[in-house]
DNA sequence: ATGGTGGCCTTGCCA
């Protein structure tokens, strides 16, 4: 089973890359993020065509996550449920894909340190943490994917002291991601590339980030243990981030012998 | 070619 996560930057200004996309790499489960659409502009139709079910949770303008598979999708969800009440954006839908527990999460950009967003960002992912402890056991196969907006390591950047005093890499943000980890989860792309530096997942379209490698590594395929037991390879396809209309973030996928 | 934002119900905001 080939499960991406890819923040796409609007769906609208991206469907031609992304149908490309899957017709070249036939992933089985397709996590996008910021689609920046209103459910019913979500083009649930065309990816019927190619054999994906699917669910969005959009708003509109800004934000908007979606799951598509072709191995089943099963008791899909929205937001939180964690008795906290409904979340302000739509960042989190949960499938059952193939016998997987999926989310494609996108989570707060955070702005800057101290910015009310910035609060808002660590009382998301401690809401995504109590979600997990209230509704999963770390022993289910899960795969919890997106943009987290979160460098883990300073080496997850591509210079860490341009980052000073910035979002992305601050104490709190990291330890508030850990504390997702420490659930029950593991980071497929450094678990397999432990030692590698330059793994990265963004790049800024200013000033020619991604020519000069000025990346960013903040997407993630976070896997169970249960999960991670199945899997074969996990890798970042840059290609996507070149050529015409690209993206900012590349996909990351991961194949599991499922 | 030796450089270099893009998307949005756009004229400022968000990333």
């Amino acid at each position: 089973m080939r499960i991406v996560t890819w923040n796409v930057n609007s769906l609208k200004a991206r469907m031609p890359r992304v149908v490309e996309w899957l017709e070249i790499m036939n992933p089985d489960v397709l996590c996008m993020q910021e689609t920046k659409l209103a459910d019913d502009a979500f083009p649930k139709e065309s990816f019927e065509k190619m054999g994906y079910e699917s669910i969005h949770h959009g708003e509109g303008r800004w934000n908007g996550v979606a799951i598509l598979s072709r191995v089943g999708l099963e008791d899909s969800s929205t937001g939180f449920d964690d008795g906290a009440g409904p979340d302000q954006d739509a960042r989190i839908v949960w499938a059952t894909c193939g016998g997987v527990r999926v989310a494609s999460a996108y989570i707060p950009n955070g702005r800057e340190v101290g910015h009310e967003h910035y609060h808002y960002k660590l009382a998301w992912l401690n809401r995504l943490r109590a979600h997990l402890d209230q509704n999963h056991t770390p022993e289910e196969k899960i795969a919890l994917v997106g943009d987290f907006n979160v460098a883990p390591e300073d080496r997850d950047v591509w210079d860490i002291k341009v980052f000073e005093g910035a979002t992305h890499v601050s104490a709190l943000e990291r330890e508030a991601f850990k504390d997702i980890l420490d659930w029950g989860l593991v980071d497929t792309l450094r678990n397999s590339y432990p030692e590698s530096d330059g793994l990265y997942t963004f790049w800024d379209y200013r000033q020619g980030s991604f020519y000069k490698r000025h990346g960013m590594r903040i997407d993630f395929i976070l896997s169970s243990v249960s999960l991670l037991e199945e899997l074969e390879v996990v890798m970042v396809d840059r290609n996507a981030r070149k050529g015409e209309k690209p993206s900012d973030h590349a996909p990351l996928l991961a194949d599991f012998s499922l």
